[in-house]
DNA sequence: TGAATGATGCGCT
DNA sequence: GCGCATCATTCAT
């Protein structure tokens, strides 16, 4: 099972680096997929590829764990407190990067969900790079942007990852359906989803809402 | 355990 | 407007 799947991803690289149009077209998530109530679309994320054609080439990584925030009646979700300039994108409709910066030095990617008026979003905590890397120059410049500062596993938290992946706020509200940031279906099936509270969060922890591939060594923090 | 670091939003004038 | 507490984090100690 695992050495048919590596064969079968081995061979979309192949395909991907000779077509990368018609691949991309067929494989990238469309909006209906973000459409849908938030519970349903983050655990569906986890094994889909996030693709960011950036400055520096082609970067993509599998996603192996993800939270989601849903709405005003969520104290943790930054929409609880209305509709704000910077809270602007998770009101508008689903298939949108959601980017602000936490901390005063990292930064953090969503991914927009429900229809357009209904705030929610799913907060990408981690990512897995997969050997042999199978776009472009994902390695390289991930570690030049990463800086040596977490060699092992540089996607593994939602700072981390967007550090890695060079997004800052400037790549907030773009559409997830165009071709500079998306999802893409690669026919991976995770067949071991863990579901807990969130991370980092003070209110709202009863809700059940990180889910993560139990089987993955890039997941960030307690399992 | 705490320092680094800055935008955001709230509660006042 | 202005000040201050808060914050979906990370890393070194």
């Amino acid at each position: 099972m695992t050495f048919s799947l590596s064969v079968f991803n081995n061979l979309l690289t192949d395909l991907m680096n000779n077509h990368n149009l018609l691949y991309y077209q067929s494989m990238k998530l469309p909006r209906s997929f973000y459409n849908r109530p938030t519970l349903e679309v983050a655990p569906d994320l986890l094994g889909k590829f996030i693709v960011y054609n950036s400055p520096n080439g082609i970067i993509s990584a599998r996603i192996v764990e993800v939270e989601a925030y849903i709405g005003q009646d969520d104290p943790a979700c930054h929409a609880s407190h209305g509709l704000t300039e910077r809270t602007k994108p998770m009101f508008g409709p689903p298939g949108f990067t959601y980017i602000y910066l936490i901390y005063g030095m990292y930064n953090c990617l969503n991914f927009v969900t429900e229809p357009e008026g209904s705030p929610a979003a799913v907060l990408l905590r981690a990512a897995e790079l997969i050997e042999p890397a199978e776009i472009a120059d994902g390695h390289k410049i991930i570690s030049h942007l990463n800086n040596a500062k977490s060699a092992k596993h540089p996607l593994s938290g939602p700072g981390k990852f967007c550090r890695s992946f060079g997004l800052t706020t400037e790549q907030n509200n773009l559409d997830l359906t165009e071709d500079q940031i998306f999802v893409e279906d690669r026919g991976l099936a995770i067949k071991n989803i863990k579901q807990t509270g969130r991370i980092g969060v003070r209110v709202g922890k009863k809700r059940l809402w990180r889910f993560f591939d139990a089987d993955s060594e890039a997941v960030s923090g307690k399992r």
